[in-house]
DNA sequence: CGCATATTTGGCTAAACTTACAAATAAGCA
DNA sequence: TGCTTATTTGTAAGTTTAGCCAAATATGCG
């Protein structure tokens, strides 16, 4: 494999790796569903410190996923792609299917 | 949050993890290219040690997104779900918007 | 059976990730 | 300015992950 394909597989995985994460992909689904959000929201929904649920935006702005905008003392994080719904439903079949998956060997 | 929503982030968070690194990504990319493909060689594909790329394939696995098949004393691994396609678009999409960006910056 | 090949697993070390608390920064307000 | 609130950053501890080598397992073949 060659630079540029390796290069190729790191920012994918840098993508991944900031979604690899419950409260992660909380934050991304509720952004996702009711647009932009403060920390302080963001904090209560994760029930994490808000430190932790700062850097954990800061590692979805820094594949960027979302983006911020600070207005007076408090600051708004959204996403900044729309394509996530097609991501979601492909991991949400995933789950789907290993969940029929494991009925099966139930069955059995 | 109830214990219903902890535990589909979990599940897709499980997924995602399995997903979050250069050489599954990868190995993903080429078993939805070309099919089926053995341990040996994916691990002269991935370059490591084949000890390695066997617990890559293990983690795939476990999240669903590949299958095995042993044959004789060869195994034979494969992709489980055909969504991959969709959900890589939606990754290269932000990689690209993150691209455009970069350059944007760079031309203040 | 005895040997070679393909793959997985045990054990270990180094690196990366997660998290909370405390301290620093920034903005609004009296 | 001094005080309060919102957020980020420094630091440290605990957990997880990645990687390799060596050993174990499984299959095929003479």
């Amino acid at each position: 494999m060659n630079a540029k394909d390796r290069a190729k597989y790191q920012a994918r995985t840098k993508i991944m790796k900031a979604l690899a994460h419950p409260a992660r992909l909380l934050i991304v689904d509720v952004l996702a569903a009711e647009g932009e959000r403060c920390v302080c929201d963001l904090t209560e929904l994760v029930g994490s410190d808000m430190s932790t649920v700062s850097r954990h935006l800061a590692q979805l702005k820094g594949a960027g996923i979302v983006e911020d905008d600070k207005r007076g003392q408090m600051v708004f994080y959204k996403l900044r792609v729309k394509c996530l719904t097609g991501l979601f439903n492909c991991i949400e079949s995933v789950v789907k299917c290993n969940a029929n998956h494991s009925l099966a060997v139930l069955s059995n």
